[in-house]
DNA sequence: CAAAAACCCTACCTTAGAGGTAGGATATAA
DNA sequence: TTATATCCTACCTCTAAGGTAGGGTTTTTG
């Protein structure tokens, strides 16, 4: 059980972002050498974000990405599914196909517990916005700042 | 994030040895077609659970498995863990080691949000007794019953 | 208008783990 | 002593993770 490096580059990333919003897009190589992940592979990354409208992007030189949507309307579930998919704890817990063994009784009463671990991950997923991922990066560097 | 088959398989195997326990051991084989699931595969997974003391055996003729304590003590996250090791949502999270990278205060403070996504997961799996799931499981039987 | 600076698209590579099969050893009841 | 079970270990195949690479397109700017 767990995110995939992917993934948590994605939100390594959107912090990046997040904090240079409101002065200029943020530039994959300056995001890639600041937190220390492979720059090509964070394109790849950023790709996956846009493609979901999180973020948007200017192309050309002084180009970049933004923010799509405001940090408080970013959460870490919505981060997590545009890198990942749609959140499916067990396999057989798909929406759009119908599901051939779990037609006997036996399987399918464990299929609704599946379902309510799912539920509990994606709300605990979606009570954390960006802006809250924001705040809290900044209280530490003030107090890593304080210590020195 | 999903959770591997032979975890499913588990969950659904402990059930099995549940509804026997009263009266007699649970057998590899009875359990792998009650549940569809490979035998030579089931084995591994009995395994793991009898390692974590979830379950205990008895070799032989009429042997099998029976519950190792009540199924009431037993959780969704005693099982999980027992198949696919210590929870840990990303990588950086582990206990044991000490990380590298993670000193600079950039990545760090993501740690501690990841930390607290495991936190809730984790606490929504140990609320889910496997006498609850037994419950639910035969609720579903007699709901099914009376369907026919 | 050309060149630099960015994003964009696609293909490919390597390794680890998932999911499963198989052979045979060992213990126990009948 | 034989049938019935668990136990231990090795192996196999396929997919996804994690990353590299080549070259294309768009936009600014000197």
């Amino acid at each position: 059980m767990r995110f995939t490096a992917k993934t948590e580059y994605a939100v390594r990333a959107i912090i990046e972002i997040a904090l240079l919003d409101k002065d200029r897009p943020a530039q994959v190589k300056e995001i890639a050498t600041r937190q220390a992940i492979p720059e090509r592979f964070l394109e790849q990354v950023m790709a996956a974000l846009k493609k979901d409208g999180l973020i948007e992007s200017t192309r050309g030189s002084q180009g970049g990405y933004r923010l799509a949507r405001s940090a408080e309307q970013i959460t870490l579930a919505d981060i997590i599914q545009a890198i990942e998919g749609p959140m499916q704890v067990i396999e057989c817990l798909s929406e759009d196909l119908r599901n051939q063994k779990c037609e006997q009784v036996d399987l399918c009463a464990v299929r609704d517990v599946w379902k309510g671990v799912q539920s509990s991950l994606l709300e605990a997923l979606d009570s954390i916005t960006l802006a809250k991922l924001l705040e809290k990066y900044q209280n530490q560097r003030k107090a890593k700042a304080q210590q020195v």
